[in-house]
DNA sequence: GTTAGTTAGTTTAATACTAAGATAATCAGT
DNA sequence: ACTGATTATCTTAGTATTAAACTAACTAAC
């Protein structure tokens, strides 16, 4: 979106930071993307890989939640991770609707090694900011979030 | 990604930075994707015919710079503008690699009647931060962006 | 218990996107 | 002029994504 779109100042402002939003988030996602090709994974499938390493079992349900994707794409994201023996499915024998997702021996460390690995690619696209300024952008973009995800 | 992850500090702040960075961009882009679909319009779509408008005549690679789309996607977002006779393509005279991309009349009047409904889905997301604090974030993303479209 | 409503997951169809390669036009150096 | 490198666009093939329709399983109310 150009800047040359003259309207109030507050639309001015909110224009310009839309844009820097997605730009930040493209170009950081590109990086992101590049890093994991190496090892065959796309962003969803490493967002579900990191979610059963660091938060243990899940059900697609919540791994959707997590990342934000339709339960049709998890199935999907899902499906490929199990056909390369990284994660296993298991029906909940206490609710039979729910899927379990477990990380297999061979998914625990394949993304133990591939996770480290992408830490200073995420990293290094924020070393421009101080701590300090770190802080105050997560701080503005969760508020930013929290409201862009609340109704209409 | 989760909090889990026991790095640094300085690894966590950035992990943090970047897993709000990605859900605002998301949340933003979900909801402008639902009030552009009203129209019948991709963001890429809305960002061609927007820039147009604010910018005048481009090529399509300007086009591609402009939204970081790649040349194939940017052909293909033109063709179906095309389609619906919402722009024109001319290939330049002057030097004919390049392909004129211009907003017919239809297209102008479209695109000034959607541009004025999309802006206040974006500044209503942005109405959590005072003005000082959106150009901070909007500064701080755009120091991010920079660094993350850099080499490597 | 039966019915109605909700929730989890899958399937299907359509679309957007990228990467890689092909084509064509231009430019730089000889 | 000729060669080689670069640039812009288009084409092709493959993947990720969503929306919508569907099945199955649970829950609550009567």
């Amino acid at each position: 979106m150009g800047t040359k779109h003259t309207g109030s100042a507050s639309e001015v402002r909110a224009l310009d930071a839309y844009i820097k939003l997605m730009r930040a988030a493209d170009s950081v996602t590109a990086r992101v993307t590049r890093a994991l090709a190496k090892h065959d994974l796309t962003i969803s499938q490493f967002g579900v890989l990191e979610a059963l390493l660091h938060l243990g079992e899940l059900h697609q349900n919540e791994l959707g939640q997590k990342l934000l994707k339709s339960s049709g794409n998890i199935t999907l994201v899902v499906d490929n991770l199990e056909k390369r023996k990284l994660i296993t499915r298991e029906r909940s024998s206490e609710d039979r609707r729910f899927v379990w997702v477990r990380l297999t021996k061979t998914g625990e460390a394949f993304i133990k090694t591939v996770f480290p690995e992408i830490v200073p690619v995420i990293t290094d696209s924020m070393v421009v900011l101080s701590p300090f300024e770190l802080e105050k952008m997560a701080e503005y973009l969760r508020q930013v979030g929290q409201r862009a995800a609340g109704p209409a």
